[in-house]
DNA sequence: TGGGAGTGCTTTTTT
DNA sequence: AGCACTCCCA
């Protein structure tokens, strides 16, 4: 056998060689995924049975494509550059720079992040009139990404009362901009590409005809649109190989369909279902854990990850009384497991939600434990270098009104809004982008406008720049350099742009196309046309500290896909995990009504609770060697103290697989009792302790079951509780009433 | 034009 | 609580 084959189990070497035929592969937490992907992709070529342009493999990161091609360079002895491996919007990008003219769009079209999405839309609103309290250009953004991720144009979308007729007229009027303006957004990258091969039989047929095998990546994580794409691409006999994880669908509230999986399963007859349920990652312990808490999820594919590693050590546990109290016992586990010889960077810290970040850095700022925080702004979010990119991509194309916006008046010279109204009633009248309005509203010589008219050519002239100066030119010409010299703290400001530049440099060195004379080449079209679209679809992962030996701390969500020898979970508790709006989801308000009542609702709430659970599962199923779960009983959120039940997901982790660290906690309520410090004086009595109950108490109700009291008014006979049973709701209820016990 | 005060929101997020 | 955004005034 080829040495590519070695090393891999009976499973994944069945997957890795199988016929060319449609296959859907179950792929579990830590089970070689990637691994089995990548050699099925060498084996392909090397074996002769495919070219490397007859391979489309698709993913949903940058990061996963990278890691793609990096693996497969490594086993194979050809350029990989130029097979056809990237992202769904990297891809349609690629093919829609290919075929620019047949697909309706302008050589140089921009790509709008979700960002200038959003301001692209509150200016139409703007310029329509539109009042933006009715229709919150987010929601709108919202609305017309899912219209295009369920293939539907405005004119297909169906509309009853005169509020829907009016939204989808707004996604027909943006529509129009953006075409005007040249620009797509990155639904519309997906929309649009599927529609040029739909509707272009000849060259359908010929990338039909080309691509003999389509791999996908988290296949679980597709959307409707994303998935009728790849039918129409396979649906010239390639051989379509998916691979995903059920259990691992996190992302349904965007849009993903975890459905495509068994639609595909149907749609296609696919005989060859694999199953990889060997783990490589974790110790029986943990995979234990995770298999006990996912076997709650009533509608499951179906799957049990096992390991040959040893059962190792048991889930530890922790009960705390604060959010404050279980940072501060982090920090001091991080630093036992430091003495025993564990880095930083091998530790996650993870949490359901952002807010939660805050008392945990706090804790580690303290104590000086170097950390990283993941998701926050991305290097080509920044506004400095968004706005040296509304410049760059001006000089592409001067009709792109949401650049030109952008740094109209930034840095500041002397364009009010007054002027600018005056400009877009103009560009509006004329059918014409802002910058072709400006001779029209007496942009003569001497005027604001005038002026920064006259920069934009300026800015043009120098187009034929080797890419990198002309970035620092641009960032020269335009005053953002002087700007943010004159600025206080625009130092980290002026590092980015300096980064800029070196990015740009780092770009043409990797990627960029032979470029004479500032002639348009290659498939992309010039450098500069790249390298915005590149800003676009790669905001950037790579952030300061990179190499640090830094604690990780992430949302579950950004932690899918990374594995750590130690992992804590932390705020566990019901109401935060599961999050209380997956539980008992509060609609939008614009939802018809049946939607909102009955058993849609338990329907929603089974959805979203068993969401949360997968949510769970991936987190736990991040750890190699050793997972903490902790729980606070009070902690900050909003501003406010909240008083919650320790997560349900707690219950779930079977108790033989146990150590408590603290005492165990019963069945959905807490058992280490308050800290003293907890005496809360309600507001609006002398106390309540009078009754024998105090705030943060747990007790038992004979209807409600267990639940947590939160707050308390009135004393002696007419003294009143407020608890919180979590699943039964908050109460509030008379104690010479209800039937209250210490629990 | 820019800063200070007032207001409202707050799950998860890649491209 | 903290942050982003808007509005109003000097």
């Amino acid at each position: 056998m080829t040495p590519l084959l070695d090393h891999l189990n009976a499973p994944q070497l069945a997957a890795v060689t199988l016929p060319p035929a449609h296959a859907l592969i179950l792929a579990g937490a830590g089970s070689g995924k990637t691994r089995v992907l990548t050699t099925r992709i060498a084996w392909l070529i090397s074996t002769g049975q495919v070219s490397p342009p007859g391979v489309l493999a698709v993913t949903f990161t940058n990061k996963a494509a990278k890691e793609m091609q990096s693996r497969l360079a490594a086993m194979l002895p050809i350029n990989v550059r130029g097979m056809w491996i990237g992202t769904f919007h990297g891809l349609c990008n690629r093919l829609l720079r290919a075929h620019y003219r047949d697909a309706g769009l302008p050589q140089l079209f921009q790509i709008l992040d979700s960002a200038d999405q959003q301001a692209s839309v509150k200016r139409l609103l703007k310029s329509l009139n539109v009042d933006d309290e009715k229709f919150p250009p987010r929601e709108l953004c919202h609305f017309i990404n899912a219209q295009k991720e369920q293939g539907l144009r405005a004119a297909a979308v169906e509309a009853w009362d005169d509020w829907a007729k009016k939204r989808v007229a707004l996604y027909e009027a943006y529509e129009a901009q953006c075409q005007r303006e040249g620009v797509v957004d990155f639904a519309e990258l997906l929309l649009r590409s599927y529609e040029l091969l739909e509707r272009n039989e000849p060259l359908r047929r010929h990338y039909q005809e080309r691509f003999r095998h389509v791999l996908v990546d988290e296949f679980q994580d597709t959307n409707k649109l994303q998935y009728r794409w790849l039918k129409l691409l396979a649906g010239g006999g390639a051989a379509l190989f998916c691979v995903g994880d059920d259990d691992q669908s996190i992302y349904a509230f965007r849009g993903a369909d975890v459905g495509n999986m068994a639609d595909f399963e149907r749609e296609f007859k696919v005989q060859n279902l694999i199953r990889l349920e060997q783990n490589y990652r974790s110790h029986g312990n943990i995979l234990d854990a995770a298999n006990a808490i996912i076997k709650n999820n009533p509608s499951r594919l179906g799957k049990n990850l096992w390991t040959e590693a040893g059962s190792g050590e048991p889930i530890r546990i922790y009960e705390s009384y604060s959010d404050g109290d279980e940072a501060r016992w982090i920090v001091e586990e991080v630093r036992a497991l430091q003495r025993d010889g564990h880095t930083r960077a091998e530790i996650a810290l993870l949490y359901r939600s952002n807010a939660q970040s805050r008392a945990l850095e706090h804790a580690l700022f303290n104590a000086g434990l170097p950390y990283r925080v993941y998701g926050g702004l991305r290097f080509f979010e920044r506004a400095e270098v968004k706005h040296a990119l509304a410049y760059l991509r001006l000089i592409a194309n001067t009709e792109d009104d949401t650049a030109f916006a952008r740094v109209v008046n930034f840095p500041a010279r002397g364009i009010g809004a007054r002027s600018l109204e005056n400009l877009q009633d103009a560009a509006k009248a004329a059918g014409s982008s802002l910058h072709a309005a400006i001779s029209q509203v007496g942009g003569k010589g001497g005027t604001s406008l005038a002026g920064f008219a006259q920069l934009i050519v300026k800015l043009r002239e120098a187009a034929h720049l080797p890419l990198p100066e002309l970035v620092d030119h641009v960032i020269e010409l335009s005053g953002l350099r002087a700007h943010y010299q004159n600025e206080k703290e625009g130092q980290e400001r002026l590092d980015n742009l300096d980064e800029l530049i070196n990015a740009a440099a780092s770009f043409v060195a990797e990627e960029g196309t032979p470029n004479q004379d500032g002639e348009i080449t290659g498939e992309f079209g010039n450098d500069l046309s790249s390298f915005l679209a590149h800003a676009s679809l790669e905001a950037g992962e790579h952030q300061a500290g990179e190499g640090d030996d830094a604690l990780q701390l992430m949302t579950v969500h950004s932690a899918k896909g990374l594995e750590f020898n130690v992992v804590f979970i932390s705020g566990l508790e019901d109401g935060l995990f599961p999050h209380e709006n997956a539980v008992s989801p509060r609609f939008g308000g614009h939802l018809p009504a049946q939607q909102v009542g009955g058993s849609q609702n338990s329907m929603n709430e089974d959805k979203g609770l068993e969401e949360e659970r997968r949510l769970m599962y991936v987190a736990v199923t991040r750890a190699r060697q050793r997972l903490y779960l902790s729980f606070a009983q009070t902690r900050m959120l909003h501003g406010q103290t909240r008083y919650n039940l320790p997560s349900r997901f707690v219950d779930e982790v079977p108790e033989e697989l146990v150590k408590w660290l603290t005492p165990r906690a019963g069945k959905g309520g807490f058992a280490v009792p308050s800290a003293p410090t907890f005496q809360r004086t309600p507001r609006r009595s002398e106390s309540s302790s009078g009754s024998g109950f105090r705030i943060g108490q747990t007790v038992m109700h004979a209807k409600f079951g267990l639940g947590v009291i939160i707050n308390a008014e009135g004393g002696g006979s007419d003294a009143r509780v407020q608890v919180n049973f979590g699943n039964a709701g908050i109460k509030w209820l008379a104690l010479s009433v209800a039937k209250l016990e210490a629990a």
